[in-house]
This record gives C-alpha cells, structure tokens and sequence, in this order.
DNA sequence: ATCCATCTGTAGCAAAAGCTACGCATCCCG
DNA sequence: CGGGATGCGTAGCTTTTGCTACAGATGGAT
C-alpha cells in the first residue's frame, strides 16, 4: 500500500460518490481501504468469498476464466471509476466469486467492507443508482462479447482488440500470450494471424508490443468486410 | 390477451412482489398490462427503445441474438417470476435494447411502464432488492455462459442444454434447427453430432423432438469425459 | 560476455465446425 | 389423396482453430 493521499486525491477526482450524504461520505472514509498494486497480481480466486466492494481508482482489473485445461480467457474490464460488481453480486446474495480477477500493473482499489457497502445502500440513493448503473453496463459489456464470440471469427476479434486497447497511443503494450488469454485462443494462432497482419501492413509487431499502422485497414477487418 | 384473472392468480402465486407496500401493490395493479402470447412471437427488436419492465408469468422468453450473416444465438432465458432486465436496464439509462426478445408458446407477461418502475424503485425496497437481484443473476448467466463458450466445445454444451431442457420428463421438444439457434451453430453440425449420439444410444430423435436414453452418459458428455 | 528466461516466427498436422447439396420422411391442408 | 411445407439424414469439401515441435531473437542478470 502505498501513495495514501495521493490516491485519495484520484478518488475524489473521479467522482464516484460525489453525491454521497455528508454521513455517507464519512461511512466510506472510515471504511474503504486504499491498496496498490505495482505488479500483476491475482486479487480473487474462483470460489473465494468475497467481503467487499472494489472501486478502481487507477489502473484496471481483468475478470477472467480458467478452462479445465489452463487456457484463460478474458471475461471483462474494470476500469478506473468502476465498482467491481461481480463483488457486490457476492456481498448481497453471499455468493462465491465465479471467476478470477487479477490487477494490471501500477493499479490502485478501494476495498469496502461488505456490511459498509450493505447499509450504504440501504440509506443513499445514490449507491443505489450507482450499483444498479454498474450492473447494468456489466450486463451490456458481457452480452456484447458473447455477441461477438457468436457473429464474429478471431482475427476480426483480435483486430476490434488491438483497436480498443491499442488506438490511443497507437501501440499496444502487451505479449502475444497475454493477447491470446485475452481472447481465450492460443499464442501460435494469435501469432499466425498477426503475420497475416504484418504482412498486409496494417500492423507492426515488436518484442512485447504491437504497433498499429493503418488504422482504416484495421477497423475493416475488425468488421469482418 | 387472454384468461385476465387466471394469471393474476399466477402472478400473485410466483410471489415476486410479495414485500411491497399496500400503496405500491395499488400502483402496480393499476399499471402493468398483462399480456398472453400463445405462440412463438418476437416483441423487442434490436435498437428498440423499450418502455417499460416485463416480469414473465408463465412460459419463458428467451433473449438472443442475430449474427450479420443471419445466425441467431439465444444470450439466456427469462423464467417465470423473473423480470426481464434489460429492460430495466433501459429504463434506467434511457439505451436501447441491444438484442431481439421473443416469447415461447404459452407464455404470459407482465408490462410495467417505465415510469411507474422508476417510481416504485425509488420508494420500494423490495423493488430494489429484487431489481439488483435479478441482474446479479443475469451476469452470472451470462458469465456461465462466456466461459462455457471458451472452455466447452459444441458437443457438450449440446449435451448439457438436452440435459438442462429436458432432464424433467425425458424429452426434449425442440427441433434440429431451434436447437442450432440456441446453440450459435448450424442445423447440419448439430445433426452430426446427434446422429453420434444416436449411435451410441444416449439418446433418440423424433420429429421435433429428441429423447434422453442415458441420462449418465449425456452427463459424461457434458464434461467433457 | 555469457547464460538463461522469455518472447517471437514458422511449419505441419489434427480436430472442430461451417457450408453446400441432395434425397427422403413426415405432417398438415385443401 | 395429392402436394407443399417442414424437418431429418447424410456426404463431402472448406475454413478455422488448435496442438506439437523447434529454431531464432531479445533482453536482463550474474
């Protein structure tokens, strides 16, 4: 744990519980626990019971599934502002958490304990619409990607991935293992597909990076024409 | 529209908004709109505005989506007593629903207008509970489901939808090309891999129909052993 | 500078799933 | 009872994806 106030200033700045009552707001201070995660780590294992909420404030979670043979694949995003909801999911049923979640590196979570959260909701409308907006967009993003598993094959996939994860700063900082997890492939089909890719020039592929080239070229193939 | 009092009976039976309040209960009766589908019918389409909440009384929709190339594959079911809440996702956050709704034969639903959903959330705490309870059980469903995707190949997840199906009284009701549809897969594969499990005696085809022979050997299958 | 771990490139085969095409069976309806 | 619609069985081919295997490249650590 580290960057105390720091954090607390990104928090703020987020503004997630901007709405809170002023007896809300002290609630959350006196319960939410800043952690930092400077690596990769897995923060949740499938089964665990979990006890709490989890805001990002800097950085992102990745929920994933493990196949009986090892191979990962990526369910969803949390990103900074978002409440692991999959968390709240455990806390008001008292569920196990279905899958594995794991810290990217430089990320930073607010636990809030479980009976917090609990009585928050109970008395703040704004937990209440901020729960049931969390969910709402988890239920989106998880019908899109089963959408996209269905009508779409893997090199339009990893195409749309490259794109969303890659297109801010045209490079996309991750090993060709990490992309297949992502997508629930393998690292010689992900690697077949980007010679392909490489080959026509849409892309350029580095030692742990892929850097776009013809973004157009991309976003053609992301839709499949 | 059909057998009015009889499915309120049904309504009140499922014990959905058994905690709400003498006045909320009054609000309610005056505003949701019953209605009975006797045979297959789509009622939301995809990008539709939708305006309001639908609890199904009996039978089930079934929420699915349709690939460019015309492929549909179902997203998750909707069961009696529960709400569909996608809607509720719409009424929230003013989207679109983004994906088709059609109801089974025999089914019967309950509309409740968008404004008198938001009224009662706001006033309820049943309506809250039940309101992140249903959505919480929705991203399981769809979690289960993602991850079945990537770790189950077809075979299986056929196995297991027969034994989910049709487990209760031995038979499935369904033909080869419902079954593809629910499946995101075609008519054809589905046939070749019945026509395996024919051979092998776990189960027998109909017309419109498939039966289970071996129940233990179907579940076999399902794991993929 | 050397070693070692990690990452990437590539080939070739195997399995899974999709597509095309056709014939036959069964059911419903006029 | 004849004909059209719907559903099923099957074959063969293509595409996609996965798996195995190995070689070369890169970068960090000692």
């Amino acid at each position: 744990m580290l960057g105390g106030t720091e954090t607390m200033g990104e928090l703020k700045a987020l503004n997630v519980f901007r709405d809170l009552s002023v007896c809300g707001q002290q609630m959350l201070e006196c319960g939410m626990q800043l952690n930092y995660f400077d690596e990769l780590k897995t923060i949740i294992n499938k089964g665990n019971s979990v006890s709490g909420a989890y805001v990002v404030v800097r950085g992102r979670l990745r929920v994933y599934s493990i196949s009986p043979s090892g191979n990962e694949a990526t369910l969803y995003f949390i990103n900074p502002g978002e409440v692991c909801i999959l968390a709240l999911n455990c806390i008001f049923n008292n569920l196990q958490y279905p899958a594995w979640v794991q810290t990217e590196p430089d990320t930073c979570v607010g636990m809030i304990p479980s009976l917090t959260y609990r009585t928050l909701f109970q008395t703040e409308p704004s937990i209440q619409n901020l729960t049931v907006h969390a969910l709402s967009v988890l239920v989106f993003r998880l019908m899109e990607e089963l959408e996209e598993i269905h009508s779409l094959n893997l090199n339009a996939r990893l195409a749309k991935f490259i794109l969303m994860r890659g297109a801010i700063d045209g490079q996309l900082r991750m090993t060709q293992s990490e992309l297949a997890a992502h997508l629930g492939s393998t690292r010689e089909v992900i690697a077949k597909l980007l010679r392909k890719m490489v080959a026509e020039k849409s892309v350029k592929t580095l030692r742990g990076s892929i850097v776009i080239e013809n973004l157009d070229m991309l976003a053609r193939q992301a839709r499949q024409d």
